[in-house]
DNA sequence: CGCTTATTGACACAGGCTCTCAATAGCCGT
DNA sequence: ACGGCTATTGAGAGCCTGTGTCAATAAGCG
């Protein structure tokens, strides 16, 4: 047993590792309070709530931008001011967003526009799908009940 | 005949009117070099275009924020850099976006996630959908020739 | 045709984000 | 475990997008 607490790599870690980017403390630190907080933050919001160790806004940044480019994480524009990012699992999927408490859960491929949907876009505008995005948007359990 | 041109207010012209706002010679600028686009600008992008008349480039902001209010254009976050505006018919509809040449088509509501699906995402989040997005990427019809 | 007032253009300014650079700390080989 | 190579960090200066201000202009209305 080693004297100091043994760090697990958690699976998006491990992904970063992977891909040959190294696994410092600061990058723990900003996954872990993105995957944590479970809806868009700003790089200002988790520089904040980053407590546990001295970490510089410019590192969130840098971090944040890398997340999205792996695919660790989605980037959303703010009107007129930051932008937002979300922690996103690796696999294909949507997100269905609380327009009041901002909560994010994310659904899988089952919900995706089938196969047909795609091919009849496909014939309509002579454009050939490699991809598409989805989002629905509404209230989440805890925010339906009072007004 | 009166001696200047007749500018014929355009569907996106008089919906602006009709909601209180100004018809000003700037703004239909604008909108026309928009919409003429087919696809994302920044505001840098359509105050350079705009030669017809000296634009100021905070009234390219002012109104394109503006159009993004009413419904007219749609806002996508640029990665690191401006936004982009791009130019949209005000019934509800979904973008296909060339991964290439970036031109735009939209497609109606015809294409939507049906009813059953949005059912079935509320049995499996217990949220209360009220809104979607949805967007198509892949080749255009001139782009998919040519490597 | 003139009045009222929304809108404009120019510029100053704010704030988000990036760049730079020396110091630090992962990771790898031994 | 230890040392070296180098990616990464943190601080702060600086850039650049986007907004606020204000006098001048012009749209819309009677």
């Amino acid at each position: 047993m080693p004297r100091t607490a043994t760090i697990t790599p958690t699976e998006e870690d491990a992904r970063l590792q992977a891909l040959g980017y190294r696994l410092t403390a600061p990058r723990r630190a900003i996954i872990a309070t993105l995957r944590e907080a479970g809806r868009f933050c700003t790089a200002t919001q988790l520089h904040e709530r980053i407590t546990a160790r001295d970490v510089g806004l410019a590192s969130v940044y840098r971090t944040l931008e890398l997340l999205a480019e792996v695919g660790l994480a989605e980037r959303r524009a703010e009107v007129g001011g930051e932008a937002s990012f979300l922690y996103c699992s690796p696999r294909h999927h949507h997100h269905v967003i609380c327009t009041d408490c901002g909560t994010v859960r994310e659904i899988d491929a089952a919900f995706c526009p089938d196969e047909a949907v795609t091919r009849a876009v496909e014939a309509a505008t002579d454009f050939q799908i490699a991809r598409h995005t989805m989002d629905f948007h509404g209230l989440c359990a805890d925010c339906q009940g009072g007004g």
